[in-house]
DNA sequence: TACGCGTGGGT
DNA sequence: TACCCAAGCGT
């Protein structure tokens, strides 16, 4: 496998994007914070909450300070509102058990609510500029491609992939954290899911998959999500319901939004206990 | 391990 | 139009 580094840190320096957590200023809370939100989330839905989130809570402590239906009313329409329930969470272990401020130790990134194994690498390595193999969903197609010589990688992430990603990290700990920051620019802008950009990628010529004539995917089908008719959209639209109003709702407007009366009701249970939703009287409801 | 979990833009 | 997909996590 020829070198790789050079023409991808090339290609980066010129072609990043300015995002507001990638600035020297940003401090490892506001990472920690585009994190979360990043989770399944693209950027562009990201971006207006982000800012309007660091303003008003520009410290763990700003924001663990709060209730949780702060947190998940500031949250919006970015979908996956337990994620803001363990932001929150995750605001309260810092100050409980970090004084406060953002550890920069993997282990104990990854031990707070909503931090994976994704997230702990990616703080570690953004913020405090350690040498980390950060693998989200775009450096594993971009290593599944350009070394592996397929067009995705596995279901789910395996070994080989750890090594593999592990062995191309540079040795120089603050220029891993840039390659890894890197990678993941060039499958978001370049080396997309479904049309890649080769003509503007700056490894092409060492691309394992491209050599090999853009084999097809053969693996097992990559099943979408159910959407139409799920608890998913159920819970959507009676958290819709709950985001907008001041205070707490009357269950009849809940009832207008979900025409089953059963999965409604199962879905309003879950978000209870979810802690997305609480009951504040007999027949109403609050975040 | 596979699944459930929101939302909306791109093709 | 109907998919496809997006910086995953917890169980």
């Amino acid at each position: 496998m020829s070198d790789l580094h050079a023409p991808l840190l090339r290609w980066y320096a010129e072609h990043q994007r300015d995002l507001p957590w990638r600035r020297p200023d940003a401090s490892p809370w506001a990472v920690l914070v585009s994190e979360l939100m990043l989770q399944q989330t693209p950027v562009a839905r990201v971006l207006p909450v982000y800012e309007v989130w660091l303003e008003r809570w520009p410290t763990p402590a700003d924001l663990a300070a709060e209730p949780s239906g702060e947190a998940v009313r500031a949250w919006g329409r970015l979908g996956y509102p337990r994620r803001a329930l363990r932001l929150h969470a995750a605001a309260v272990a810092i100050v409980e058990r970090h004084g406060g401020e953002v550890p920069d130790d993997h282990a104990a990134l990854l031990a707070l609510p909503g931090v994976g194994d994704y997230t702990a690498a990616a703080v570690a390595s953004f913020a405090f500029r350690q040498r980390h193999a950060v693998l989200d969903t775009n450096v594993r197609r971009v290593v599944a491609r350009a070394v592996g010589g397929v067009e995705f990688p596995p279901t789910a992430l395996t070994r080989a992939e750890r090594d593999r990603a592990a062995r191309l990290l540079p040795d120089d700990p603050d220029t891993a954290a840039t390659w890894a920051v890197a990678v993941m620019e060039l499958g978001a802008l370049v080396c997309t899911a479904a049309s890649p950009r080769c003509a503007e990628c700056p490894i092409a010529d060492r691309c394992a998959w491209r050599s090999a004539g853009y084999p097809a995917y053969d693996g097992p089908p990559r099943r979408g999500q159910a959407w139409a008719g799920t608890d998913r959209q159920c819970r959507g639209r009676l958290m819709a319901v709950l985001r907008e109003a001041d205070g707490p709702v009357h269950r009849s407007r809940l009832d207008a939004v979900w025409p089953d009366a059963s999965q409604r009701e199962r879905c309003l249970d879950s978000l209870l206990v979810d802690r997305l939703a609480r009951r504040t009287g007999p027949d109403s409801y609050a975040l």
